[in-house]
DNA sequence: GGTTGACCTGCAATCGATGTCATAAATTAT
DNA sequence: ATAATTTATGACATCGATTGCAGGTCAACC
C-alpha cells in the first residue's frame, strides 16, 4: 500500500530523508520533518515489519512448543506471552501433539528465520538433535534437563514434594503412598530423594507402602482407587505428581462414598483452577513467575544483556483434602 | 548465513537457476538442479522466510487475539492452531488482558503485514473501530456479533440451552433459576428467549424464580449459594451460563454440607475439563471444531477459495448433578 | 533451409525499509 | 579570512529471495 517511497514522494523528500524523519534518527531539518511526518499521518503510512525483519535480521518474535494446550502449559503460555508482550515481543506457537516432527518444524522455524528463539515447554525430541539449532538462536526449556547451551527454567522438586510430606506429617499421617509421575524425568528422581530423607527424618519405613509411577491423568487417580479398594488397606494418605491425578482420586472416591480426609487424605501438585473447586489440598506452583523467567534469560541471550531471574519458591495451599 | 546467492556461487550457477532448482518452477537442467540441490544440502541452505514475507507480501501467519489463556480460550486456540499448522500456517498470540489498547496493537500487526488475518476470540473495542482494519486482511471473531465483512463463528446458544431446560424438565424439575452471563451478549438474549419459549411449550410461569444476570466466575457461583439460602426458598434447579458458575455453585453446597442433586440441581455450559471431575451435568460446546471453522474462513478469504464449515451441535452430557 | 517452439540460463528489477557515503550549505572556531 | 565542524539531503547499495525478459542452443517440422 502506501510505503516510505511514496510518502517521500508526497512530502517531496527522498526515502532515505523520509526514513530519518521518521525514525528520529540522523538530522532533518523541522521543515521536512514537519511535512513527512503530515503525510505519513494523511496517507495512513505504517512501515512493513517483513522489510524490517529482512534488513536486520531479527523479527522480535519468539516461538513457543508445546505437546497440547492442558492445563499448566496454557499457564505457562500465558505468563510467557504477558512478559513478552511487555517488552515488545511477540510470541508464535507450535502445537506438536507430541509428535517429533513437529518439533523439528518449530526448530526450523528458527533456522530460517521466523522467530528469534524458541522456548521448548516440553518435547520428546532428543537433545543432540536439538542442541546444534542453537545457532539460530537462543533456545530454553520449561522441561528439566541438563545441557550446557540450553537452559532449562525448571524447579527441583525436591522442595515442593518435601512441603507436602512434611504436611502430611504434620497432619498426623503416616502411611503415605507416593504417586508419582513420569520415570523418565529428573522430577521423578528429586521427588524419590525427598521421599527418603523424609523416611529416614522421621524412622519411618519406605516400603510400608508401594509407589506407583507415570502416573499423570484423571483416569490414573480413579484406578488407583479401585486399585487399592481390591490390593489391601488403603494407606492413610497420598502424595500425588500433580493436581489431575489428585482430582481423579477424590472425584471417585466420592463417586463410590468414600469420605476424604478421614478415609484416606490427598495432596496434589500444581494448584491448577480446579483444585480450589474440588477443595484440594495442594502445592501451589508458581508457572507463570517462570514463564516470566524463560523470557527473561532468552532476551537476556538476544539483547545480550543480564536481566535478573526472580526467585521461585512452592507453597502449600491447604484446603479440606488432608 | 547461507543464502542463496552463496549457493548458486558453490554450484556454478546463477541466483535465478539456483532458485528454479530449489522450487522446482521453470526450466533447469538436471545436472544443474543436482548442483544446485548438493550444495544446498551441503551448505545447510535453509531459505529466509523474512524475505519471502517482503517479496510475497504475505506471511502464511495468522494472529490469534484473546483477553487471556483460560479454559474455553484456550481450548479454542488449540483447534485454531491445530487447523492452522495442518494446512501449513502459523499463529501469533495476542494476549490483551481486556485492554483496548492491546487489541489496537495486533490490528496494527496486521496492518504491518505481521499476520495475514486475525482471528478475535473475545474483545472489548468497538466494532466501527477494528472494521477499517480489513482492509489490510481477513478479520473473523469467536465472540457473536453483527458485521457484514468480519464473520463470526459462533453458535446460536438457544438450542443449547433449551437442551439443557429440556433436561431439567424431564428430570422432573420445575421451579427452574436462570443463571445468566453477561447481558450485553448475543447469545444472553439467545438464553433469555429459549427460555421464554420453553415455559410457553410446558405451561411455567416464567417468574416463579428471579433469573441472574452477569455471572461468569466460580465465585459468582459460590455468592449465588449463599444469597439463596439467605434470600427465600432455593430452586429446584438452575440453569448456567457456564461449568465456572456451575462449578462453584456445586463446591460450595457440598461445602455446606448441603446434597446435589437432592437440595438442587446444576446444569453447568460448555463441558470444561474440569467438569467431568466435579460430576458436574452439562452441555458440550465444540469448541474444537468451532475454531477450525474459523480457520476455514480465514483461509477461504486468503486462498479464495470456499471450504466447507462443519456443522456444529451441541449435546447434553448427563453427570451427577442434575 | 528457414521457421517454430521447447528448453536453458543469467541479468536486472522488485518487494520496503535502513544506512553509508558523497556533497554542499550553514555555522562555529581559530 | 580560512579552516573545521555541524547540519542537511539525496543517490545508491543492501538485506534474500523471486521473476520477467532477453538471448541463446537445439531438435523438429514444413
Amino acid at each position: 500500500m502506501t510505503n516510505i517511497k511514496e510518502i517521500a514522494r508526497r512530502a517531496g523528500v527522498s526515502p532515505s530523508t523520509a526514513s530519518r524523519a521518521l525514525s528520529g534518527k540522523g538530522y532533518v531539518s523541522e521543515e521536512k520533518k514537519r511535512k513527512v511526518l503530515a503525510a505519513a499521518e494523511e496517507f495512513d503510512y505504517a512501515p512493513n515489519l517483513n522489510a524490517l525483519s529482512l534488513k536486520t535480521g531479527t523479527t522480535r518474535r519468539l516461538g513457543l512448543v508445546a505437546p497440547e494446550f492442558a492445563e499448566s502449559v496454557s499457564l505457562f503460555t500465558g505468563g510467557f506471552v504477558r512478559a513478552a508482550e511487555e517488552a515488545g515481543y511477540t510470541v508464535t506457537l507450535f502445537i506438536t501433539g507430541y509428535d517429533k516432527s513437529k518439533e523439528l518444524e518449530a526448530l526450523e522455524a528458527l533456522r530460517r528465520k521466523q522467530v528469534d528463539a524458541l522456548v521448548f515447554v516440553l518435547f520428546q525430541s532428543e537433545l543432540p538433535l536439538i542442541a546444534p539449532y542453537v545457532k539460530y538462536g537462543p533456545i530454553v526449556s520449561w522441561q528439566r534437563l541438563v545441557h550446557e547451551r540450553i537452559p532449562s527454567v525448571f524447579m527441583d522438586q525436591y522442595d515442593g514434594y518435601m512441603l507436602a510430606l512434611e504436611h502430611l506429617y504434620a497432619k498426623g499421617y503416616r502411611r503415605i503412598c507416593n504417586v508419582y509421575g513420569a520415570s523418565t524425568r529428573l522430577n521423578t528422581q528429586s521427588r524419590i530423594e525427598a521421599f527418603a530423607d523424609f523416611c529416614r527424618k522421621y524412622g519411618l519405613d519406605p516400603g510400608v507402602c508401594p509407589s506407583f509411577q507415570n502416573m499423570g491423568d484423571t483416569e490414573d487417580g480413579e484406578r488407583l482407587v479401585h486399585w487399592w479398594l481390591e490390593n489391601g488397606r488403603i494407606p492413610d494418605a497420598f502424595a500425588t505428581t500433580n493436581d489431575r491425578v489428585a482430582a481423579g482420586m477424590v472425584s471417585e472416591a466420592r463417586r463410590l462414598g468414600l469420605r476424604i480426609p478421614e478415609d484416606f487424605a490427598v495432596c496434589g501438585f500444581d494448584n491448577l483452577d480446579f483444585a480450589h473447586m474440588l477443595d484440594l489440598t495442594t502445592i501451589h506452583y508458581p508457572v507463570d513467575e517462570q514463564a516470566g523467567n524463560a523470557f527473561a534469560i532468552i532476551r537476556s541471550q538476544i539483547e545480550e544483556t543480564d536481566l535478573p531471574l526472580k526467585p521461585l519458591k512452592f507453597h502449600l495451599v491447604e484446603r479440606a483434602t488432608t
